[in-house]
DNA sequence: TAGTCTGTTGACCAGTCAGTTAACATTTTC
DNA sequence: GAAAATGTTAACTGACTGGTCAACAGACTA
């Protein structure tokens, strides 16, 4: 062992950054190296390609967001606690990456990975698993509503593909409108869509 | 008058198949010539700057894509009829796009909207007025639903974005996932989105 | 038939792209 | 203190980028 230091940190930090508030093709290897004021040949140090870089800096920062998620589809709140819980995380975070950014971003796999699906199938895979993993948070909140009666019946599987669907569009509406108050809906919809009456307060 | 050639109309068309299947950024102006099988002087003797064509192209686009709206959308059928009516368009285009593609490539104006936004403010634009066309078709058949009494009450606005924020929601996971069964819960969702009894057909 | 308008051609920019290389610096391990 | 592992540096490559240009071709009008 010898050297250590955070510039492959900074990468995956910087690449994120880009790749979230352009795109993924938008961006060079050169900028993601100078925003983390790092040469060139040691990016090619520690990932072997552009894509890769990607593929990591998505997956940590998947292990950030997760925090957040486990947080929120906590056991110890009512399904439909879980939800508004869930639509408000998306809100307050669209609003803090608004503001540190400059603009409203949207979701960075939608992102990615609407872009990428029809050149990079290693990228488009990498989008694919974090959006099956998200997914799983809401089936089996739908499924445990249900169970306790108080969601409508309905194949949770389904209806969970529907929630996120919605989601991620209205994050993408958010995006390209550049305007927060898109999400406006998005708690109304959530619980119609559920079938699912709202927590009272 | 001179030499009329449909040198223009080939861009427009390759234009908006690359950046369908791929995206804006990832292909080049050589590209697009290159299938269009037009020369690159050509290629800026009609277009300004690659922008400019993929804003022609996306106008074109959506003026052949209003035809088959205005024929779902007609005052002839039901308000329910119409929402079925558009799923299925919908389905059945992406269906059609899939077999000349190769692969499901979800809605342009999402792929290129989400791609742009954060870097060239006029196809941004562009994205957001062609989505507020879309708004309107749904927007006009909710109220008319209402007004019918067969729709639950509602913000026809609020609903019809939340209708068209899932619609592109499941559009770009039938795109990230290659699988047109994404699809398979839009009808029952916009339904129950819009708070309308399905037709019975 | 001369002039003009519309469109075509292919060579040509200067800049940027992802990725490579080889020499060098620093720290740990033995 | 030598060897080995880890990380840094900056120059470099060849292909490709969006965009330009000037000469040219064909068809219409006067």
């Amino acid at each position: 062992m010898a050297r250590p230091s955070d510039s492959r940190q900074r990468l995956l930090e910087a690449a994120l950054d880009l790749i979230w508030t352009q795109s993924f093709e938008g961006i060079s290897v050169d900028q993601i190296c100078e925003r983390a004021g790092v040469n060139k040949g040691s990016f090619y140090h520690f990932f072997p390609s552009k894509s890769e870089l990607a593929v990591a800096a998505y997956e940590a920062g998947w292990q950030e967001w997760k925090l957040q998620y486990d947080s929120v589809f906590t056991l110890q709140s009512a399904p439909a606690q879980r939800l508004q819980d869930w639509c408000r995380l998306i809100r307050k975070h669209q609003q803090e990456i608004a503001v540190k950014y400059g603009r409203i971003c949207g979701c960075p796999v939608s992102s990615m990975g609407t872009e990428m699906a029809g050149i990079d199938e290693k990228l488009r895979h990498v989008c694919e698993d974090l959006f099956a993993r998200d997914l799983r948070y809401l089936e089996s909140t739908l499924r445990e509503a249900q169970v306790a009666g108080v969601a409508s019946p309905g194949d949770p599987h389904r209806i969970a593909c529907s929630l996120q669907a919605l989601t991620i569009g209205m994050l993408q509406q958010a995006r390209i409108r550049n305007d927060l108050n898109v999400l406006d809906p998005l708690e109304e919809s959530v619980f119609r869509l559920a079938g699912i009456q709202a927590p009272a307060r």
